[in-house]
DNA sequence: GACATTATTCTATATTTATAGAATTATGAA
DNA sequence: TTCATAATTCTATAAATATAGAATAATGTC
């Protein structure tokens, strides 16, 4: 994955509306939500969450596909595998799991 | 580490000049860098730097420490990892390491 | 075809964020 | 105390993003 890739997946997720729908996808698992129960789910107006769905799919992690009159959107894993490690190798040097006990540095400027 | 944290931390790294400034402190390590070296090294005016720097510092993820007359900045790596352990949990099922091959669904609409 | 349902796109408005010059603050040296 | 250096805050302006009502589009049912 590549810089500007991630940025559109960080600015996707960098919003409270999306972080809730995606995480609620995430929930959902494969076999994903129609997009009217997303909104009933979290109090969403139509249009505003139509254009939150729209930044998740264009980053790429959600997926939607039609069922009859409805469109059911899920999480894409796969995308956000990839995202992940692009952060752990750039911006975690390549450390995930528990503290690497850094030396404790000030915060006070 | 809880939604609104999270979402300071994307925001902060959503935004291309930031997040090439943020690689590059993980890059310099423990021993950080002077907000002038980071400026001259990526090419931005002092004014915008430490606009970026402030939203760096706020999201916890850049600490900084005065030498002289020089502010010192570098990656704060606990809240990176606290953040990337919220982002496995909440919004990737756990799963960080290689894929765990979903059932590919449409991106048809 | 007429109608209800599900969801999107259009539109206007409000809000937030980014950029960077000019002014200011903090530190150290002569 | 004067001067140079390093960086921040102030300010104005430009640009991007979020909200949500109204209009439109796609699908299924009678």
């Amino acid at each position: 994955m590549e810089n500007k890739e991630t940025i559109s997946v960080l600015a996707a997720l960098a919003q409270e509306t999306r972080l809730d729908i995606f995480r609620l996808l995430v929930r959902a698992g494969q076999k994903g939500m129609a997009a009217g129960a997303i909104g009933d789910a979290l109090g969403i107006p139509a249009a505003t969450l139509s254009f939150h769905l729209k930044e998740l799919k264009n980053a790429g992690i959600v997926r939607c596909q039609r069922e009859g009159r409805s469109l059911i959107y899920s999480a894409d894993f796969e995308t956000m595998t990839a995202f992940l490690s692009f952060l752990t190798e750039n911006c975690c040097q390549g450390v995930n799991s528990k503290s690497s006990r850094t030396k404790k540095r000030g915060t006070c400027c």
